[in-house]
DNA sequence: CTAACATGTGAACATCTCTTCACATGTTAG
DNA sequence: CTAACATGTGAAGAGATGTTCACATGTTAG
């Protein structure tokens, strides 16, 4: 059905990517404006977190192409970068959601 | 379309399967064994690395239901979980291979 | 039983990463 | 111009993590 037979940097970039989501604090950051675009001051203070944390990770997810940013005024509007982003977290929410086969003995 | 409302326990449960993706050793170790049942060994062989290493990696993608295991005489043979976990590494990598948004100013 | 092979595990070290703090940059209003 | 607000960034410390080494456990063959 699938490969994955992929070269080395495609292995850094995808573990690059997943490194990102990897951190409780960024994986919220990316739920909050997976859907709709919001500012950088709302995920601050909808999360209760500090305006330069968010900052700090919104850098990061952006560069990895995670979340894109648009300016407004004074506010930048961030959101998921494409749908790609959407549909990894569908497929591990649903992993999470399905019952433990009882294979680990 | 989707809400992406989790719980702070599903949004710790998905970092951690993101954090363990998130180490290029780990997703080569998943990559190695996503599609097909492989030993211990025969992963340490193809990826130059020592067998404790791989059995290290093995025991937290095990615990997380990355992988699951299975044994055939003295060798243990690992293979995916699950569909979610091929299907996530589908979507990441259509995610690289997407041209780049000129959205980054 | 012993020997050989495969895998699992604990401890320790080097390294990386998240967070906070202080401050810089950029934008709008007056 | 200055003032106020929003976001971005650099440095440093605390804490977490991957890797190696040595050894334990488990399985098969004789």
């Amino acid at each position: 059905m699938s490969h994955f037979a992929e070269s080395d940097a495609s292995i850094a970039q995808l573990a690059d990517l997943f490194h990102l989501l990897g951190d409780p604090t960024r994986l919220r950051i990316v739920l909050a404006c997976v859907n709709t675009p919001i500012a950088v001051s709302e995920i601050a203070a909808a999360l209760q977190l500090s305006s330069s944390l968010v900052s700090h990770h919104l850098r990061l997810l952006r560069a990895a192409r995670i979340v894109k940013s648009e300016r407004q005024g004074k506010q930048v509007f961030y959101s998921a970068a494409d749908a790609h982003i959407s549909g990894v977290l569908s497929d591990m929410l649903d992993h999470i959601a399905e019952p433990s086969n009882g294979s680990d003995t």
